[in-house]
DNA sequence: TTTAAGATTGAGAAATATTAACAATTCAAA
DNA sequence: TTTGAATTGTTAATATTTCTCAATCTTAAA
């Protein structure tokens, strides 16, 4: 297993105002406090309710239409993940810039508690063991997706 | 990694009749016709909407509100598992009753066919390697989630 | 700095999946 | 068969997310 742990690197203002700006979009105050809200909250997974409540401190003009329009699109630039708990609620949380692949986030969800707590993609490699044995999380069920390109569509490819 | 193939067996219809019984609930035409046109599509992950149509097929009388109420039943009993493609819907598929532990169901998720299909829980030790060698889906992207006991629930369980 | 074009926003309406309410029906034990 | 409780179907309600559209803001050019 390797042992470097790979610190995660939210992106930056001023990164994020070039990327609008070379993608052709417009810096709004919105996008930045919005980004703003989520990057200051790296480890929790908030709905896009609570996202709003919090951008509306800041802010209390924005609209809730607006803070959907902007997670949205942070979701389409990759600059953060949605994770679904299925309880009714899509959330959000920021991403890292690190990898220059953009990978999905991974997840411990408590049964008892319902808390939920990201782990690194290195410990992987030995599952629910290492998982338990680093963090103290007891593994009594796991659910995996695989995105990727299915044979079909690699031999239509050619 | 292990090579067996371990088959997949669904619940049967006397089986069923008998836990509704156990669990002293009733044994209705509209159950039994719910979890068959499940049992009958073992490989595909029906919407609420998809079971609804197909039940209707046979039973035209059938109130959509109770096929909600049935899947959240079938869900109870562990018969059956949900998968959410983020899509707005919820989907189920058929478990199988082979395992003493009930686990979910993993998903090779197409991105750009957008087809999803399940993969045996022994292909998880090679995960992504050995999913494309067996089976030709090329990795891209992958979202795993634990679902347990965290160590702070642990620990006030004593 | 001013202007102009187009993107973005805010407010509320609309869409849509799911749940709740409740009277009518059905199941199952006596 | 009778009886009581669970289940069902219909419809209304709920709640998250999207849509609409006029007003506002951003940006590049004048």
């Amino acid at each position: 297993m390797r042992r470097e742990q790979v610190m995660s690197v939210a992106i930056g203002r001023e990164d994020f105002k070039k990327l609008l700006r070379e993608k052709g979009l417009k810096v709004t105050r919105q996008r930045l406090v919005v980004l703003e809200v989520l990057a200051e909250n790296p480890q929790e997974h908030l709905t896009t309710e609570e996202i709003y409540e919090r951008v509306k401190a800041e802010n209390p003009d924005i609209g809730l239409a607006t803070v959907y329009r902007t997670v949205q699109l942070l979701l389409e630039l990759e600059l953060i993940d949605r994770i679904n708990l299925d309880d009714g609620f899509a959330r959000y949380e920021i991403g890292d810039t690190q990898e220059c692949e953009r990978h999905r986030h991974h997840h411990l969800i408590c049964l008892r508690c319902g808390r939920v707590s990201a782990f690194q993609k290195d410990m992987l490699e030995a599952l629910e063991t290492g998982v338990e044995a680093a963090l103290g999380f007891r593994v009594t069920d796991h659910e995996v997706k695989l995105y990727g390109i299915c044979r079909d569509c690699s031999e239509k490819e050619i």
